[in-house]
RNA sequence: GGAGGGAUGGGUGAGCGGCCGAAACCGCCGGUCUUGAAAACCGGUGAGCGCAAGCUCCGGGGGUUCAAAUCCCCCUCCCUCCGCCA
């Protein structure tokens, strides 16, 4: 959600920024109806200023015996209880409108945000380098089926296809993975470890900004008007919905293991091929409420965290700056990180991270009271995963693969199953 | 799932349809006193919109009324008991 008044204090500035990332963005009929608003707000208040005073001379009057003054006083103002009635009735749906389209907005692209579409995404560094095979590198999902690290067929069995079933040290590997994650970001970044409900309500993701455009990606409980999570994001945003917090508690960080569901509804193909585009999978994400001033060097602490988790297991990744088209909703700037599969000879995403600024804040009334003791300020809100395991588990085996279909685990990864080859 | 009780300001907790943005106590802030502190005493102390006048907010929504924290209806959440259950 926008500010509205920085949108009518300069609303060319403001589309001009809004159709860096969606060219046919439209302001005028959001202006329009606040106009509106303020104009029937304005007479609302003067109606019920008028009411205010007539009660008290009601009060007054029945105090003093005067019926005959009370009842005719009392005619005079079921006229104006009439036409406060009616001009709340407009005012409401008027404010009803104006709401659906503020909430339908995207964030505004932060300046250092490049202009560009999805394909043009800038490379700002990598860490490491392409391991070099003197075989033709296979996909994870041959060498995981060879080694029983997966079975999907089962798993297309007992849910649907993209929902996939880790077995055996695939699922030792998987479970291993979140364990040392969590413990990572708990122990050594400082972030308050989180294992929430899974399914959340509709006001939560309002507040994310799932709903109501996106509502489309959610899975849906509608006999209880539950919505399964997409992304522990959606979750975290929500724990200080509605609340004032403290500036001597920012930054607050957490660090939460979730499953997450997408419908991932008309996406198709041989490119999202086994773990790559799944309606079903795991992720340690981190999340953080800062105050204005400090959240864009909170956005390149969540960068260096997410990298560490790939420095950590020797894999081969770069980092990158989407531009304003490819922006989620929500973020005025996000900063991926890459890890390269050789069984398919690109980078795939396996973390985001973003800063949504106050646009959540301003969904979900997310506050903070400066140390200063001045008004109370929207705090920014940031996430990143650190990280989705689905393509770090692909990248794994791809990049650790050997000729004969066994893969040679990263130290630490042997440490923590106990066994230094996969096969 | 069934029965009952509750939701008021940072906390506890009063509140007859009008004089209630709301008593009291606690907390917090400031002051007096003190070498300093405590105690005691005095004063102050919610938020939003607005240049202001003023308007709004007593869990949420709707209704009755000239007027609702207060009366009626619906919902949500919390608590107790019963049932079911990992």
């Amino acid at each position: 959600m926008l500010d509205l008044r920085l949108l009518r204090a300069d609303p060319e500035g403001m589309e001009r920024r809004l159709r860096r990332r969606d060219p046919g963005i439209d302001l005028k009929p959001i202006l329009a109806r606040d106009e509106e608003r303020r104009r029937l707000s304005a007479r609302a208040d003067e109606l019920r200023r008028k009411q205010n005073e007539a009660s008290e001379a009601m009060a007054r009057l029945a105090r003093e015996g005067k019926a005959a003054e009370r009842d005719a006083l009392r005619e005079e103002l079921k006229g104006v209880a009439a036409e406060r009635k009616a001009v709340e009735e407009r005012l409401q749906a008027v404010e009803r409108e104006l709401e659906a389209a503020l909430l339908a907005l995207p964030n505004v692209p932060h300046d250092s945000v490049p202009d560009g579409t999805k394909e043009e995404k800038v490379a700002l560094r990598s860490w490491g380098e392409k391991p070099q095979f003197p075989f033709s590198p296979k996909h994870h999902v041959a060498l995981a089926q060879a080694l029983g690290l997966l079975d999907l067929e089962r798993a297309a069995k007992v849910t649907g296809a993209r929902f996939p079933m880790y077995t055996g040290d695939g699922a030792r590997l998987e479970f291993a993975l979140l364990h040392w994650m969590m413990e990572l970001h708990a122990r050594e970044h400082g972030y308050t470890p989180v294992l929430p409900p899974i399914l959340a309500n509709r006001a939560s993701f309002v507040t994310s900004g799932q709903f109501p455009k996106f509502a489309s990606e959610v899975y849906a409980c509608p006999e209880d008007e539950l919505f399964l999570n997409p992304t522990a994001e959606a979750l975290l945003v929500n724990l200080h919905r509605d609340e004032v917090l403290a500036e001597e508690d920012l930054p607050r960080k957490y660090v939460a293991y979730t499953p997450c569901f997408r419908r991932e509804a008309g996406t198709y193909g041989e490119e999202g091929r086994g773990l790559i585009r799944v309606h079903q999978f795991n992720k340690v994400e981190l999340f953080q409420y800062t105050t204005p001033e400090t959240s864009y060097g909170a956005l390149e602490e969540l960068v260096r965290q997410a990298e560490a988790v790939l420095q950590r297991l020797g894999l081969h990744y770069r980092v990158t700056l989407l531009p304003a088209g490819d922006l989620a909703q929500q973020a005025a700037k996000t900063i991926d990180v890459e890890v390269w599969l050789p069984g398919q000879g690109r980078y795939y995403e396996v973390s985001s991270c973003s800063n949504c600024e106050d646009y959540q804040a301003r969904r979900g009334n997310i506050r903070y009271r400066p140390a200063d003791g001045g008004k109370l300020r929207y705090v920014h809100t940031l996430n990143g995963s650190a990280l989705a395991t689905s393509r770090l588990f692909a990248a794994i085996l791809e990049q650790n693969q050997r000729e004969d279909g066994t893969v040679a685990l990263p130290p630490l990864v042997a440490d923590l199953l106990g066994k230094p080859v996969l096969g």
